[in-house]
DNA sequence: ACCTGAACACCGTTCAAGT
DNA sequence: ACCTGAACACCGTTCAAGT
């Protein structure tokens, strides 16, 4: 199938995701698609032939980050304690939100946007979560009264604090716990 | 103090904000410039005399706003029970800064950078909710491993995730409560 | 002292013209 | 089938020229 597009196109391709893994990861989400074009030494309109949206570009440039948090769900949904294999789970979330400044932002509007070419990835990702959430609720070692939907949003809303915070490096690991064990004290 | 001000200058700063704020409620707290100036009749060189930066027609927009949550903070602190006050205000701020779309950036981005023009109105609100915060902890009501900042970080996080999500209304209130009481089960 | 708007350097997006 | 880049409609920001 690699060979049904014409070598030319296939190469355009490749350049120009070397060159948005580039752009993004200086300027992140909202990089100038412009800028990317120009790096890749290629016409604005070849980007948008072959990507006719920024969510579809970013897409190709986080499917396979998206299919790893997928597989890791299944492989957690296998460990013995389940509360805390969400919360494994959800820590790895948060880091591969943060591997690119306004990636919480993207994943929260694709969520929210059907139409978004970030969309079906995002909705998987979810899914996966939703397992985890599941069995830890069965478990009754999360509370049952939230949804999967309100635990990613938490998830992302802290990951997109820690990224414009002055804060220690950690501070997304600091606020996931927070909220996990919660802010009020009860003689823990 | 105020007719130290040319007629024709404080005229035209109160157009501007008159201006800024519907723009704002249409389009968030990343409204175009040129639209305010062009609502208000003015010059977009005008708009820059009175405000040099966004930050400086926000501040000017939500300096009220803020001295409001520094009163309420401060009646809040004669409360009988040091938690439930800071959870209430906590509420409030979160419901504050979904005023405007874009308010938690804004406010998040104020606090990190001490040259922004709302850095002082934001810093004013977090030391405000830090006195509320160190009596929560002194009481032992609230953990006492966790920063102002950290908190507020963590609402406004929250707030963020609120405003672009399809869900209830209701929303930030529940992110928060499970935030406050954590996502945990343990036996309420 | 204040106001104006042209000018500059950028965007995202489309589309006629080319190979 | 694919590529190119001019064109369009926008930005934020500055600054010479006006009153």
């Amino acid at each position: 199938m690699t060979q049904a597009f014409r070598a030319d196109a296939r190469r355009n391709r490749d350049l120009l995701l070397t060159a948005a893994r580039e752009s993004v990861a200086e300027h992140g989400t909202d990089a100038s698609l412009r800028d990317i074009a120009r790096r890749a030494g290629v016409g604005i309109g070849t980007l948008y032939r072959h990507f006719p949206t920024r969510e579809a570009l970013l897409e190709a440039l986080l499917n396979s980050n998206f299919d790893a948090l997928r597989a890791r769900a299944d492989v957690l949904l296998a460990a013995p304690d389940s509360g805390e294999a969400l919360l494994t789970w959800l820590g790895e979330l948060a880091a591969g939100s943060a591997t690119y400044q306004g990636l919480p932002e993207s994943i929260m509007n694709a969520l929210a946007d059907e139409t978004s070419g970030l969309h079906a990835s995002c909705a998987g990702m979810r899914s996966a979560g939703g397992q985890l959430l599941k069995r830890a609720q069965q478990d009754g070692s999360v509370r049952s009264d939230v949804t999967v939907s309100e635990v990613i949003a938490l998830v992302l809303g802290l990951a997109w604090a820690a990224e414009r915070s002055v804060e220690s490096s950690d501070l997304i690991a600091r606020l996931l716990t927070t909220a996990m064990f919660g802010l009020a004290d009860r003689g823990r």
